[in-house]
DNA sequence: AAGGCGGGGTG
DNA sequence: CACCCAGCCTT
C-alpha cells in the first residue's frame, strides 16, 4: 500500500463506453442542478463574451474576475468595439486584475479577428489558436461553450478531477501526464452539450473536487472515482514545485505639483508592462537604496527636489517575487514638467484623472500610503 | 523544460 | 507561511 503501489497501475486513459456514458450522464444532470450564474454564462452563446471571460479567467479566480468582466463588456461589448479601442483605455479597465499581458494579448486577438475573420470569432480550435494569447485550453473552452463544437479543455480544475477519476498519481507538470489528460478529456467530452460538459467538469474541480479535503459524498462522480475507491484523494494529484519567491527591492519618486503627481508608463514588456507609476528605479544587490536614490534623482527633471532620506516602506507579495518600494517624496516646479522620461512617456495626473490610467496594485497602495489616495 | 507574469483566497 | 487559481508565451 501507499506511494510505491501507485506507481504499479499502468494508467488508463479510457473508460467502457458503458462507464463513460454513466460519468456523462451524471456530471450533466448535476450540472442542470448545481451550475453557477456567471455573467459570461448568461452570454454563453456570444463567443466575443467567452473569449473575454476566458482570458480574464487565466489564473484567476472567478470571484474576482466578476467585477472586472461586467465593467469590460459594457465598456467594450464587441470585438469591433475592442479592437478599434486605445490600449491605455484596456489597460484602465485591467487594472488591478494582473497578468497585463493578458489584456495587450486581447486586444491583438480583437485586431486579428476584426482584420482575418471578418469581425467573426472562429469556430475551430485550430483557428482560435492562431488568435494571441490563446491557447489549447481557451480555444476548446470558446468552442465548445460559445459553438457547441466537440472539443475538450483541461484546464487546472479539470486536471484535478481527471487526476483522481483515474488515480493518475504522476506529475501533471510533465507532457506525458498532460498527454494522459488531454486524452481522458478528449475520450470523455460528448457530443451533445460539450460546452455544459466541460462547464459541469470545472465546476466540479471548483467544488466539491477541491485540491485539499475535497466533498467526495457531494460528487456525482464518486462511485467512479478510482482515487476515491483507493483512498488517494489527498495525494492525487501531487502538490506543484513552485518557483522560489526572490527578494527585490526599488526606490520611487512620488513628485507633487500642487494636487498632482508625476506619473510615467512602464515598457510594454515585462512585470506591469505599459501601465503608469511613479517614476523608480532599482535597488541592486549590494546596494543601498541611498545608492539607487541616487541614480533615480539624476533621471528627474531639472528642477525637481527629491527627498534625501526616507522611511516611507511598501512591501508587496507577488507570486514570483517580494517587492520592497522606498518611496521619497519631492516635488516639481512649474519649469519641470516633462511629457517623457528616458523616453518613456510622463504626465502629471490629478486624482479624478486616475481612473484613465492603468495602475497596479502595489502602485496604488503607494499612493494610499503617501496619503495622495 | 523552465521561468516570467499579479493578485487574491484559504487554511 | 504554503498552496491554489477557467494558462500562455518566451527562451
Amino acid at each position: 500500500m501507499g506511494v510505491s503501489k501507485i506507481h504499479t497501475h499502468a494508467q488508463r486513459v479510457t473508460v467502457d463506453a458503458a462507464t463513460a456514458r454513466a460519468i456523462r450522464r451524471r456530471l450533466l444532470a448535476w450540472f442542470d442542478r448545481h451550475a453557477r450564474d456567471l455573467p459570461w454564462r448568461r452570454r454563453g452563446s456570444d463567443p466575443y463574451a467567452q473569449l473575454l471571460a476566458e482570458l480574464m479567467l487565466h489564473q484567476t479566480q472567478v470571484a474576482t474576475v466578476i467585477p472586472y468582466y461586467e465593467r469590460f463588456i459594457v465598456r467594450f461589448p464587441t470585438v469591433a468595439a475592442l479592437a478599434s479601442a486605445d490600449i491605455d483605455e484596456i489597460l484602465a479597465l485591467w487594472s488591478g486584475l494582473g497578468y497585463y499581458r493578458r489584456a495587450r494579448l486581447l486586444h491583438a486577438a480583437a485586431r486579428k479577428i476584426v482584420a482575418d475573420f471578418q469581425g467573426q470569432v472562429p469556430r475551430s480550435v485550430d483557428a482560435l489558436m492562431t488568435l494571441p494569447g490563446v491557447g489549447r485550453y481557451t480555444a476548446g473552452a470558446v468552442a465548445s461553450i460559445a459553438f457547441d463544437v466537440r472539443a475538450p479543455i483541461v484546464d487546472g480544475n479539470v486536471m484535478r478531477v481527471l487526476a483522481r477519476l483515474f488515480a493518475d498519481a504522476g506529475d501533471p507538470s510533465t507532457p506525458e501526464v498532460q498527454r494522459r489528460l488531454w486524452a481522458r478529456a478528449e475520450a470523455l467530452v460528448p457530443r451533445r452539450r460539450c460546452g455544459a460538459f466541460n462547464q459541469a467538469l470545472m465546476d466540479l474541480g471548483g467544488s466539491p473536487c477541491v485540491p485539499v479535503a475535497p466533498d467526495c459524498p457531494a460528487c456525482p462522480l464518486m462511485p467512479y472515482c478510482a482515487a476515491w475507491a483507493e483512498g488517494l484523494t489527498d495525494r492525487i494529484p501531487p502538490a506543484r514545485r513552485r518557483a522560489k519567491v526572490r527578494t527585490a527591492a526599488v526606490t520611487v519618486a512620488a513628485l507633487r505639483r500642487g494636487e498632482r503627481l508625476l506619473f510615467v508608463r512602464r515598457a510594454d514588456d515585462g512585470l506591469w508592462g505599459g501601465l503608469w507609476e511613479l517614476p523608480t528605479e532599482p535597488v541592486g544587490e549590494s546596494e543601498s537604496p541611498t545608492d539607487a536614490r541616487a541614480r533615480l534623482r539624476k533621471r528627474l527633471p531639472v528642477g525637481a527636489r527629491l527627498a534625501t532620506a526616507t522611511d516611507l516602506r511598501v512591501k508587496r507579495l507577488l507570486s514570483h517575487r517580494r517587492v520592497t518600494f522606498h518611496v521619497y517624496e519631492g516635488r516639481l516646479n512649474s519649469h519641470s514638467i516633462p511629457s517623457a522620461l528616458d523616453g518613456q512617456p510622463a504626465r502629471l495626473a490629478a486624482r479624478e484623472k486616475l481612473a484613465e490610467l492603468g495602475i497596479s496594485r502595489a502602485c496604488k497602495a503607494i499612493l494610499t500610503r503617501i496619503g495622495w489616495l
